[in-house]
DNA sequence: TGAAATGTTGGGGCG
DNA sequence: ACGCCCCAACATTTC
């Protein structure tokens, strides 16, 4: 090992188990850990409200775990490439270590950095930490990307194994102090604290992901395949937003799940939830315009409507639908949505009220703590029907009996929404039919505590399936 | 990882 | 006993 210190630059990959380019800077020399904010740099998808919440805890968490470790987090914020070359020029670094990423303009501000690094004859080394398999890596016959879920995953496990995960490096500090600002003057915090619920809700950090897996392999996993669908029930993982910010890596996941012990069942259905991470990666890399343009170009004529009060009332939870309701609601205060519900909103906003997926994907990526571009994208496209292996424009939800099936007995729709609580399993999911002695006892007047339904299904349905077919039809004219 | 419309079947009530 | 109808339960088709 040198005395010449090496960078490694924090970014999706908030943690300092199984992370390869981690483990490479420690090999290669003292290490100076270093943040930049630049939100600039991600194109048309900064960081979300509630993602800069996560990622304020985040950071603050990783910070304390290295300073026990006697090295200090270097903050700083403005130009990833300029904050790079300034730190490495007061170290004397000759090396930067990174993870990669994979979005589109994060791809591109990469590539522009190693190239102007290697310039300046600064090594660039860079590592995988946040996919079990690079994008690019899976392919078909021809060697084109795949747009079917099902042979894709065949291929992946078939065609690769899982490495196993690296164990923590034991890094060594760097001996001269470099300038860093305060965490908190990166102002990630919202300046309204309407962030109690996320408190309540979760422990960002590399402590609090292993917690939630190992919460998980000993109760949920067991049951995960019929339960999974039922957010009324602490039944999934919740791992989602600590795979966004790495603070916990795929394979780590991967490697734990299979050696828990369930049955085949459960646990090849959490690992192919895993797959679609990997496949909306594989999507993003090869079809980087799906972040806002429809996959299937004749989509780009679909008549979306525009209809501002619809969309507000969606985004508040006040379509009068209460599963869609209490969704919404679940993301405002918790920064999360089950993926059940995820779906069922998504149908709501797309189908019934003929809003673009992009004004969806829009609000997901400010309110989730979790947001993802690639998989925020897949989600979208797949509910529209306009992506890869999307949901048959025929496929509507109801809302009312995704409410029955998957929320029996009311319990999640209570949840979220006090103001019907009172009411009857019978009736939670469809208040209008409620009798009126009904509805009084549980205090609700509909239009007054409750919104009435913004649109009958039934006629919104139709009306989808419509548009659906006349965009099909005009497809096949030519 | 849909839902609604339509078709089929069979039990039971009833004249 | 028989035919008829109703309708629940299930299956199939359609969007």
């Amino acid at each position: 090992m040198s005395n010449a210190p090496v960078v490694f630059w924090f970014r999706q990959d908030l943690r300092l188990a199984d992370n390869p380019a981690l483990v490479e800077a420690a090999r290669r020399g003292p290490v100076v850990p270093v943040f930049v904010w630049a939100p600039d740099e991600d194109g048309d998808w900064p960081p979300g409200a509630a993602s800069r919440w996560w990622l304020h805890h985040s950071l603050a968490d990783l910070s304390a775990r290295l300073a026990e470790r006697g090295l200090k987090l270097v903050v700083r914020a403005g130009s990833s490439l300029d904050e790079l070359r300034a730190v490495a020029n007061e170290t004397g670094a000759r090396t930067v270590c990174w993870s990669r990423r994979y979005e589109p303009a994060a791809r591109q501000r990469d590539e522009q950095v190693a190239r102007a690094l290697r310039r300046d004859g600064v090594e660039v080394v860079t590592g995988n930490s946040a996919l079990l398999f690079e994008p690019d890596r899976i392919a078909t016959g021809d060697g084109s990307p795949y747009r079917v879920f099902t042979p894709f995953w065949r291929r992946c496990l078939t065609d690769a194994e899982v490495p196993a995960p690296l164990p923590k490096p034991d890094p060594t500090a760097a001996e001269a102090p470099v300038p860093s600002l305060d965490l908190g003057e990166l102002r990630l915090l919202p300046e309204v604290d309407w962030a109690a619920g996320l408190r309540a809700t979760w422990t960002p950090g590399e402590a609090g992901a292993l917690a939630r897996l190992d919460a998980f392999l000993g109760v949920a996993l067991d049951g995960y395949a019929v339960d999974r669908d039922r957010p009324d029930l602490a039944a999934t993982s919740r791992l989602s937003p600590h795979l966004h910010f790495g603070e916990i890596g795929p394979r780590q996941v991967w490697h734990a799940v299979r050696k828990a012990g369930t049955s085949d069942e459960d646990r090849d259905r959490f690992l192919s939830e895993a797959g679609w991470r990997e496949f909306a990666h594989h999507l993003l890399w090869h079809f980087p315009d799906t972040v806002d343009q429809p996959l299937r170009p004749e989509f780009a004529r679909f008549p979306w409507r525009d209809d501002p009060a619809g969309l507000r009332a969606w985004r508040r939870g006040r379509t009068g639908y209460p599963f869609v309701d209490a969704a919404m609601r679940q993301l405002w205060r918790t920064g999360w949505m089950h993926n059940r519900a995820r779906m069922v909103v998504a149908s709501f906003l797309v189908k019934d009220l003929l809003l673009p997926w992009q004004a969806g994907a829009r609000w997901f990526w400010d309110t989730l703590v979790d947001a993802d571009l690639a998989s925020n994208t897949l989600g979208w496209q797949w509910t529209a029907g306009c992506g890869a292996d999307a949901a048959p424009y025929f496929r509507v939800f109801n809302p009312v009996g995704q409410g029955e099936k998957h929320d029996p007995e009311g319990a999640f729709v209570a949840r979220y929404l006090p103001e019907l609580a009172a009411l009857p399993a019978l009736v939670i999911h469809q208040p209008w039919n409620a009798d009126q002695a009904e509805l009084r006892q549980a205090g609700v007047a509909l239009g007054v505590t409750y919104p009435a339904p913004v649109v009958d299904h039934a006629t919104a349905r139709r009306r989808a399936l419509t548009a659906y077919r006349d965009l099909r039809e005009a497809g096949d004219g030519g």
